[in-house]
DNA sequence: ATAAGGCCCTGACCGC
DNA sequence: TGCGGTCAGGGCCTTA
């Protein structure tokens, strides 16, 4: 499911197909994919606008647009944007098209239905809430320590919660917690410094290389060009079956839900808390 | 500030 | 073969 690397790995790759392209029409599929304003207001101010930049804030990619609107994308958990040829014919989970000015088509596929999309003046009337961006210069082991101080909660949720730190989703914080030796229960208070600078240090390596590997294929992640990611092949934890070893000690990874997430570590790796 | 539950969705999976 | 039930999960919302 896009976390941070994959939807900053469509970003990136979506680059050279829709800058300074123009939207010439848009096909809704499925209405209630577009939370703001209504379905018939999106397309008719959207159609006609140039591309002027891609972002992404967390889990969300925005498209600054030459009305001076932007167009926000979340693909949630099954959501991928397809290149494809203005001819091709939408296969059967594709809920949104963006016609472009050059050919060239931008399918919304989205099997669960959860993605969303807004079309907003102001990209913090959308974004505006997340915490800090964990790759960003300013996300440092102190600002960490400071988020934490103050939080009696599973370090597992905080690392999942969009307030806290923006673009961390449930594989990618077992993936972290395991590399960091943290247990998912401790309590965001209870880290000792060592274990922020453990953390904070593992959050960026986990998500840097999750990023060169052009993301993670489970679920129904794709590029747009189609192609698939390698992150997963990485993972020692997240998304394995129960019954698999902990490489290190080679006892069976433990599989525990945490504010209603499955999640996923290793007893010897991540000592339970006291 | 925190916890728990529900909602949106569908495919996969399970037991019969 | 097929049916019904359950689960997963991001973000957001409501209720305690």
């Amino acid at each position: 499911m896009p976390e941070l690397p994959e939807v900053e790995t469509i970003k990136n790759e979506l680059v050279p197909y829709v800058l300074g392209r123009r939207i010439s029409d848009i096909t809704l599929l499925w209405d209630r994919m577009v939370r703001q304003p209504s379905a018939e207001e999106f397309r008719s101010q959207l159609v006609g606008q140039g591309i002027l930049e891609l972002s992404r804030r967390g889990k969300y990619m925005i498209l600054s647009l030459t009305g001076g609107e932007v167009l926000i994308i979340h693909l949630k958990m099954t959501g991928s944007l397809l290149v494809k040829p203005e001819a091709v014919e939408p296969e059967k989970y594709v809920r949104a098209i963006f016609h472009l000015d050059n050919g060239d088509a931008i399918h919304f596929r989205d099997p669960r239905k959860f993605g969303s999309m807004w079309l907003v003046p102001n990209a913090s009337l959308v974004v505006g809430k997340l915490g800090p961006e964990p790759l960003e210069p300013d996300f440092t082991p102190q600002v960490l320590a400071e988020r934490l101080e103050k939080r009696s909660v599973p370090i597992k949720a905080l690392l999942c919660d969009q307030s806290f730190v923006a673009g961390i989703g449930n594989m990618y914080a077992d993936e972290v917690l395991y590399a960091a030796k943290i247990h998912p229960l401790r309590l965001g208070n209870s880290l000792s410094r060592e274990e922020i600078e453990q953390l904070h240090r593992a959050i960026q390596l986990i998500l840097r290389v999750a990023i060169e590997d052009k993301g993670a294929s489970v679920e129904d992640y794709f590029r747009p060009d189609g192609g698939v990611g390698k992150a997963h092949f990485r993972f020692q934890v997240a998304h394995r079956l129960s019954g698999e070893l902990c490489p290190i000690h080679g006892i069976p990874i433990e599989r525990i839900v945490v504010r209603g997430r499955g999640t996923y570590f290793c007893p010897r790796c991540q000592p339970q808390p006291v």
